[in-house]
DNA sequence: ATGCCTCGCATCGCGAGA
């Protein structure tokens, strides 16, 4: 079971680039963020013709979440983040898939630091981790995946010193990404690669994808049981190199079947 | 210290992204 996630950064511009990835990649579940599209713009027909069914949770210019199956009924079990009936933004979708609770995400970016931008992303953060605490110990793996808008360390990042007083790699924001992986989520990226230089976003500008000048924002986050099932976690960097295409990349995680469960053989 | 690039929404620039 193939799961990623992809900040595809404007659903309609960027559908070209979706749907080939996904012909070349095919994942069996992805998460995206900032569709940058309103609810009824979501590209249904193109992503059902490409073999995906799919939830969404849109709004018009910013934001913006879905997550997308081939292996199955998706069952929405919540759309936005517990814990504040005020916060309208869409960047929060939870759903049961192909026996894999898989949550989509998409935390503020939070800029300028400090400001009332950064106080929300940092309230977001402290929503997200008492909703999380509610998923780490279930017994069903669960898969907790998106753009999360943090640096977790000085190993994400090209130059560190560059982004000392940036919202992504400021001490509270990294302080609460390492709260929520003491609650016992594990990052799958840094699970199996615990040393390597890997980046998941470049700016557009200065040909910082050429001269691998990024940082790692983009995570799948795993519970035990899905952690026992980890086979593989990689970023494509494939469609980063594309024309007309996000500042992100996908990053995914590949799961082995189920213990206990009949496998079944490929025959060759 | 700042802009760089790109987008949507809507003009002929702005806000936001990270």
């Amino acid at each position: 079971m193939k799961i990623a996630t992809y900040n595809v950064n404007g659903i309609s511009g960027r559908l070209p680039v979706l749907l080939r990835w996904l012909a070349l990649a095919e994942p069996d579940i992805v998460v995206l963020q900032e569709l940058k599209a309103p609810q009824e713009a979501f590209p249904k027909a193109a992503i059902e013709a490409a073999g995906y069914q799919a939830i969404w949770h849109g709004q018009s210019r910013w934001n913006g979440v879905a997550l997308l199956s081939r292996v199955g009924e998706i069952h929405e079990t919540r759309r936005g983040l517990p814990g504040d009936p005020k916060d309208e933004q869409s960047r929060y979708v939870e759903a049961a898939v192909g026996g894999i609770l898989v949550a989509g995400l998409y935390l503020p970016n939070g800029n300028p630091c400090p400001g009332p931008k950064f106080d929300y992303k940092l309230d977001w953060m402290e929503r997200l981790h008492a909703h999380l605490r509610s998923l780490v110990n279930l017994k069903a793996p669960v898969v907790v995946a998106g753009d999360f808008n943090v640096i977790p360390t000085e190993v994400d990042v090209y130059k560190p010193e560059r982004w000392k007083d940036d919202a992504l790699f400021a001490t509270e924001a990294k302080a609460a990404y390492r709260r929520l992986l003491d609650q016992g989520w594990v990052d799958a990226i840094r699970h199996l690669h615990p040393k390597e230089t890997i980046y998941t976003f470049w700016h557009y500008w200065r040909q910082s994808f050429e001269r691998n000048a990024g940082i790692r924002i983009d995570h799948l986050l795993l519970n035990k049981p899905a952690t026992k099932r980890l086979a593989a976690a990689e970023v494509d960097l494939r469609p980063r190199g594309w024309e007309k295409t996000s500042d992100h990349t996908p990053v995914w995680v590949e799961l082995g079947d189920a213990p206990g469960r009949k496998t079944k053989k490929k025959i060759s």
